[in-house]
DNA sequence: TTGTAAATAGTTGCATACAATTAAATAGTA
DNA sequence: TACTATTTAATTGTATGCAACTATTTACAA
């Protein structure tokens, strides 16, 4: 980072951690979107897929605490992705206040296509294996830090 | 990362790069809210008036070019910034497409407020200066493709 | 000079995000 | 049991973000 000229030098963007991480999480976000097209699906719901994808069935609360996600964000997104078919929403009979969220057919068909898309997506990240590791760990120190507070 | 069980490993969660800077750049974010809170402005406003404290003066245009914005997102929240006293708006004579932006003395004066904000912050991210130093690096140098492709 | 292209903001529509609140169900306790 | 606290989704309100489109102004070329 440059040098601190005067006190407000820590104002500057090109001083600051958080501007380069907002921007480059919503650059790559937006990069994905040609590859999402192809499937119907936005980002989020695409994350949101990925971990239906691997658990088959979780309630609300489990996928928002995977996603860092609220109810206030999940809730319209779940009704969304019910309405195209690839997911079924019901209450569970143990407990009425969990809303189970199931994978179907056409959900797990959908996978079949996904399968493309990180690679491809890879492709427009232009790091070498090791770099994209050690930004992958330091991500994950610093969100760990976050998990860790709730 | 995890190691490869199926052909489907690579569509998990934590196998993926973008999910970590996602999530990441989303909770730092919340994380500067209760610091914003006490000048009054969400995390945008912040970082545009930033680069209003660096440069005084910038069109529409160029503030998105340094903030990875466009009109749709600035137009609005410029106009808020306006009402809120910090900037004013107005169009170049020299050019009437342009519309300039120029922070006003109620918005120099937040610059000391805010001096504060960035330590404050620096300490929810819990990395060390050269895990931060090499975290920034990593984000420019993908961030730099990007802006490259425009 | 006049018609066309390019540049710049603004508008519209859709999809997040999240804080704060609400509603319903369940757990825990006197 | 009856009352209270907790848990879980849903709702509400505000603020982004971005693609697509529009309106206005300027540049440029025939």
């Amino acid at each position: 980072m440059a040098d601190s000229k005067d006190s407000y030098s820590c104002l500057k963007l090109e001083n600051q951690l958080c501007f380069p991480l907002y921007a480059c999480a919503k650059e790559v976000i937006r990069n994905y979107k040609p590859f999402l097209d192809e499937l119907d699906l936005t980002y989020t719901q695409y994350i949101t897929m990925m971990v239906l994808w691997d658990k088959k069935e979780m309630n609300v609360k489990e996928i928002g605490k995977c996603l860092y996600l609220d109810s206030g964000t999940l809730t319209p997104l779940l009704k969304k992705l019910e309405s195209k078919g690839y997911i079924e929403r019901h209450r569970s009979k143990e407990d009425e206040r969990n809303l189970l969220i199931r994978i179907t057919k056409e959900g797990e068909e959908l996978k079949k296509q996904a399968q493309t898309v990180p690679e491809r997506m890879g492709k427009c990240i232009d790091l070498s294996d090791a770099e994209a590791k050690e930004l992958y760990t330091l991500l994950y120190k610093v969100l760990k830090k976050f998990h860790e507070e709730d």
